[in-house]
DNA sequence: CATTTGAATAATGTTACAATATTCAAATGA
DNA sequence: TCATTTGAATATTGTAACATTATTCAAATG
C-alpha cells in the first residue's frame, strides 16, 4: 500500500445518512413469516410504499355508513317527468348498498394513470374494488406486479397471464416466470366526479 | 458439579422435534417490516393460523400450489390494507357522504343514450344530480327541452344557450325563443358498473 | 408393560452483520 | 469567491446467526 494523498472530502462531525431516510420513512423491525405469506406481505409493503409516494390512495369502506335512499329516474322518461317531491317515485337507491356487495371485502382506490382511459377510467376516479370476487379473465383488476401498483384488464389464455392496458399508448404487461403478480381485487365500478 | 447418574432417558438417533411441527406447518422466513405495519402483519398471521386450525387443509394441501411466482388469485388470507394515515378511522369512505352533498336536493338518473360518451357517460351509468347547484356554463346538466328529457353540457354565451352533446355523432341543441327549457339539476358524478 | 426422562432436533423471536444507500462539509480547482 | 467533487459518517435493509423455547420419542426405570 502506498500512501494515498486525500484529494477531496474529509472527516467531519454530523456527516452521514439522515434518520428515516429509507423507503418507509420510519423504523423497521424484522419478523418471521411463513413462506406462503411472504409474497402477500411483500405486496402489502408495496402498497404501503406506493401510498407514501402518493402514487395511490386506498380507502376502505365504512361499515358504519348510515343508509340513505335517493330516488332514481330513468332518462327514458320523456315527458311528465315526475317531481322528486312526489311520493309517487319510481325507485330508490342507496349507493353503498348498490355498489358494495361484500362490505368487508371492498375497498376503494383512486385511479392515477391514463392507461385505462378506454375502459372509462380517468385519473382521479374512484374505483370500487371487491377482494372476494374471483379474478376471472377479462375482469379489470387491481394488481401489484413486481412491486408496482397497477389497474389493468386481466387476461388468462392457455395458462398465459396478461394485464392489458385499455389505451393504445400503453403497453400490456405479460406475466412470466420471473414476475411477481399479486391481485388485490376486481374492480366492480368506477366513479367519476365532475369539478 | 457432582456426577449425576442418569436415571431416565438416553441418547439415540432419530430423536428430536419433527419438521414443520410449528404453528404454520411450513418453513418460515424473516423479513423486515416498518413498525407501523407490524400489527397488521401480525393479525394477518393470526388469521392464517386460525384458518389452518379450522380448515384442516381443505385447500391446496398438495393440489398444485403454484406459489412459486404465480398469483394468489384466491389467497386464503385477505389482508387488510395498510394506510399511512394517522387516524385509521378517517380512511374509511362512505359513498353517500362523499358523493351527495345536498341530500334533499339530490337524485339519480340512469343514463340512456350515447350522446355524452366523450364526457364519460355511458348507457346504463348512474348519474348523481344536484338540483341545488347553479346551472353554470360548461356544467353537465339534466334538462327537459320541449318535453324531451336529455343530458347535455350547458353553454351560455352572450345570452345564447346551447346544450352540447359530447359525441360528434350527435347534434347540439340550440335553445331559441320558441323552446321550453327546464334544467333539473347539475350532474356531479357518474357511476359506471362493470358486468 | 406403563411411566418418566432427557438427548436430539425444530421453531421462533431477536440481535448481529455485511452490503448498500445517503448525506453533506471539507477539499479542490476554476 | 464559489461551484463541483469526494469520501467519512451514518442509516437502511436483507439475511445469517444465535439463544431460547418447544417438541418428539426411545431408552431407562420401576
Amino acid at each position: 500500500m502506498n500512501t494515498i494523498t486525500q484529494t477531496h472530502g474529509g472527516a467531519r462531525i454530523g456527516a452521514g445518512r439522515k434518520k428515516n431516510s429509507g423507503k418507509f420513512k420510519e423504523d423497521t423491525k424484522v419478523m418471521r413469516v411463513p413462506v406462503s405469506l411472504v409474497d402477500q406481505v411483500k405486496s402489502t409493503l408495496n402498497v404501503y410504499k406506493s401510498q407514501l409516494k402518493s402514487d395511490v390512495e386506498v380507502l376502505e369502506s365504512d361499515s358504519n355508513a348510515p343508509s340513505l335512499s335517493i330516488p332514481i329516474f330513468s332518462s327514458r322518461v320523456q315527458a311528465g317527468f315526475p317531481s322528486p317531491a312526489d311520493d309517487h317515485l319510481e325507485d330508490r337507491l342507496d349507493l353503498n348498498k348498490h355498489l358494495i356487495h361484500h362490505q368487508e371485502a371492498t375497498f376503494f382506490v383512486r385511479a392515477q394513470g391514463e392507461s385505462m382511459l378506454n375502459a372509462g377510467i380517468h385519473p382521479g376516479d374512484i374505483l370500487v374494488v371487491d377482494k372476494s370476487l374471483p379474478a376471472k379473465s377479462s375482469k379489470i383488476v387491481i394488481a401489484v406486479v413486481d412491486g408496482e401498483f397497477t389497474v389493468k384488464r386481466l387476461h388468462k389464455y392457455k395458462g398465459k397471464i396478461t394485464l392489458k392496458a385499455e389505451n393504445p399508448e400503453f403497453d400490456d404487461i405479460v406475466i412470466s416466470e420471473g414476475n411477481e403478480l399479486i391481485i388485490w381485487g376486481v374492480v366492480t365500478s368506477v366513479i367519476h366526479q365532475y369539478a
